[in-house]
DNA sequence: ACATTCTATATTCCATCCATAATCAAATGT
DNA sequence: ACATTTGATTATGGATGGAATATAGAATGT
């Protein structure tokens, strides 16, 4: 047998389409933070029971999308200004170490696929959705590179949590053109494996989405309550 | 009303007894890494039906303890060499963060939660599993003044995830007897308020556990496959 | 009028049952 | 003899229905 294309069309189980599918909903705002998630309603919405959907609502809040208190059922989870502050400074600590162990690791190959987002993001245009995952391809590019797994699933969850608020940074024409301009800047300084340049740029270009972010964010909410004993 | 105490005896769930279980399970070693776990068979035995056992799994599965691929079931997880190796850098990061944060802030209440789990500690004896959470309540009660929720969710993830190898750590009298010191040690940095000698305390602390954990673990074997996409 | 208890409703949580995918062994063909 | 295909078995993933719990509103008492 020849060795099959890289993934192939697996039969798609209920949960992985229901996870996908509220993923994409969180994303894209469809559903907002604080709305009530009826298992039984979206199953019934997309054409399965509420077994799978509450499996993918067991995922979710390990990912801390959503909360669950027993018997009440699941809301989606809201990030104050205190909550992204602090997911932006924890992605700082580890993003860190991701790139000074990437760096050196690089190959022909990372490099290419690199230069090969940032024309995607040029093409992207205004399409916030996709210039969204984009920007987030560019930055995972570089993350995998240091082959360290149990990293790179914690950024993914800090990524994933935040995804809805990085959004909104890329509505503005001038902020799109900013990250344009800075991923070009990042990429430079990998060219050069300068790791303590690309921390730099990368720093700033945290810096800034933090601080429009903020602008967005609820003012400051208590944290949302723990789950599941 | 007056206010009821703490904790009130809620009717527990039959995911949160099953979940809890598979937990003592895990930590205890009555479930090596590498077993397949069946949920109908897990479900029978504790007298509850498939459904919630699957649920617990998808979250023991977001906490890395165990892997799922479809249609094929859940098998827990090994940790090699270079997990644990990774999981302690990780670890030293995030823990730093949060000891500089929590040493200002540590009122008398906190000071004196921290000397009673030492004082528990010096209790517990040879019992190993209780050793193992009374360690995990004196650094935690660290953490939490900190104030960072997020930051001790992944630490609260980091910790379950090698709790399983650090058990097998303070089975020798010899490693029980250094940690009970050791602790002494960076409560005493704690009560000066000195966050670089905690800081400092603690990284010795994690070098020598580190260092005798690798003794245990698989030498290395392929990084556990991804899950549900 | 206010607080408390009771009742009705909605939703969660779970047990049971079934279809389908994966696995293993036997059978077939080259 | 070896690889491939077929068929039987087992466990997963999911649908349906029902018991238990929380919530909101009505009824009752002070």
């Amino acid at each position: 047998m020849v060795a099959l294309m890289g993934s192939f069309e697996r039969p798609m189980t209920a949960l992985q389409a229901v996870l996908s599918e509220l993923r994409r909903r969180l994303l894209d705002g469809r559903i907002q933070p604080g709305d009530p998630i009826r298992p039984d309603a979206v199953g019934e919405e997309l054409g399965v029971s509420a077994v799978p959907v509450r499996e993918a609502l067991r995922i979710l809040e390990g990912e801390g999308h959503v909360t669950n208190r027993p018997h009440r059922g699941y809301v989606v989870a809201e990030l104050d200004i205190d909550d992204l502050t602090e997911i932006y400074r924890i992605r700082e600590l580890l993003e860190e170490e991701a790139v000074r162990r990437a760096i050196p690791k690089l190959d022909a190959d990372d490099l290419a696929e690199l230069r090969s987002t940032i024309a995607e993001m040029a093409k992207a245009g205004d399409d916030v959705v996709e210039l969204t995952e984009v920007n987030r391809r560019f930055h995972f590019a570089l993350f995998e590179a240091a082959e360290l797994p149990h990293l790179l699933r914690i950024l993914r969850m800090l990524w994933d949590s935040s995804d809805r608020y990085r959004l909104r940074y890329l509505i503005t024409p001038e902020n799109r053109r900013l990250v344009q301009e800075q991923h070009r800047r990042i990429m430079e300084a990998i060219e050069d494996r300068d790791v303590e340049r690309v921390i730099k740029e990368k720093s700033l270009h945290r810096a800034h989405a933090i601080d429009t972010l903020i602008g967005f964010a609820d003012p400051v909410s208590e944290s949302a309550a723990e789950a599941v004993g």
